[in-house]
DNA sequence: CGGCCAACCGAACAATCGTTCGGTAGGAGG
DNA sequence: CCTCCTACCGAACGATTGTTCGGTTGGCCG
């Protein structure tokens, strides 16, 4: 077994139980379990509790936020954009629903300096989002306004990225059509397969 | 004290111990400190931990949905009773922040026959909002696309039900009329003073 | 072969947890 | 007066928690 090869069974191990249980129902015994080590030699890796909370947090706002980036590089207009990172976003929340899980629901009981470092990088995902809209926005909105249409637009996603809403990869592509159109247009005016964000959808020339 | 009056005073408590420490990791202890009690003067208000949170889930579902019908009676027209959805939710994240956290966060945590009767209440919730869309609703959509819309619709407000974008009562008044513009026209469309919202935001004659 | 070090474990540590038990104060009722 | 009952508390229970310590492998290096 590969170096490290250990280390990411059991960041991956903390990262089902916590989601599972919830961080402070999750015992430090249940993950060694779910990592094939026992309650000592899980310690010969990490360093405790709050640090294995941290570690899944980080690494999974790493992962998320270098996949809105690789696919926001490939977005040329605003409204492709856009459609990237609800799709990125649906996409992580089908993959990692677990992880998702945790960013949203425990981050804020990790503590101390840590706290801080996630917390930017909450808010560097976020000032993606707001910059999007900042693009797209044909009112002048205010600052403030963008803030809250971001949160907005956050939220709606974590609204379904959950089971049972996304039950494989082709929901997540087609649902992210559906958010998007109802973000943009609205209720009234989005239709399931809105022609404009469906143009969208077609592969670039290379 | 009247009688009763020390049983509120604990669910309060309990509520907002809860809320900050999150479920698992508020003590009983703590919630007996805050609400005035010793430990064992506690128990011999309430069963147990378990009997703590399902009753400040039970009651908080109980006066949203009470407060939802409420507003949803005076409501004319399908516009005005999403308005009316948004409105409410909104005001009860602003007066009962605790209580919205622990539904959204924490009620998974209930077990046993318990959680059945919480995940019908939050079922019951999500229903009316699922009737309005429906109402409301232009294209025929499908009951899997409206229910779609409507965890879309309560992620929005859960997004911004939250500090620091709800700081006053008013705060709630104009940043409803904001999302339903949002949600019925989009982002593209709506302004912060959508004309169609804010004349339903009219007082209606007695 | 001998020494070393990473990898790993069993057993225990103190602390805290939810819960229970025995008891007390004091007013109401007879 | 005595009794009962509600309201409440101090102290303790066993269980579980996160963490640590003292080992024991087993392979690599010299």
């Amino acid at each position: 077994m590969a170096i490290g090869e250990r280390y990411e069974g059991i960041l991956k191990a903390a990262c089902d139980v916590i989601a599972r249980r919830g961080f402070h129902q999750a015992s430090i015994r249940e993950i060694a379990r779910a990592a094939g080590l026992s309650l000592a030699g899980l310690y010969h890796y990490v360093g405790g509790k709050d640090e294995l909370l941290f570690l899944v947090l980080d690494r999974s706002l790493d992962r998320l936020i270098e996949e809105l980036d690789g696919a926001l590089a490939e977005a040329r207009t605003p409204e492709l954009r856009l459609l990237a990172l609800i799709r990125t976003h649906l996409g992580f929340g089908f993959r990692n629903a677990a992880a998702l899980k945790i960013i949203n629901r425990d981050w804020e009981l990790v503590s101390g300096p840590q706290r801080d470092e996630i917390a930017v990088k909450r808010q560097s995902y976020l000032t993606r989002g707001l910059a999007i809209l900042r693009e797209l926005d044909p009112h002048a909105r205010s600052g403030d306004e963008l803030l809250s249409a971001t949160n907005l637009l956050l939220g709606m996603l974590n609204g379904i990225a959950t089971r049972p809403f996304l039950r494989s990869p082709e929901d997540a592509r087609t649902l992210a059509a559906e958010v998007g159109a109802l973000f943009l247009y609205g209720f009234l005016e989005a239709t399931p397969r809105s022609a404009d964000l469906q143009a969208a959808d077609i592969r670039r020339p290379a």
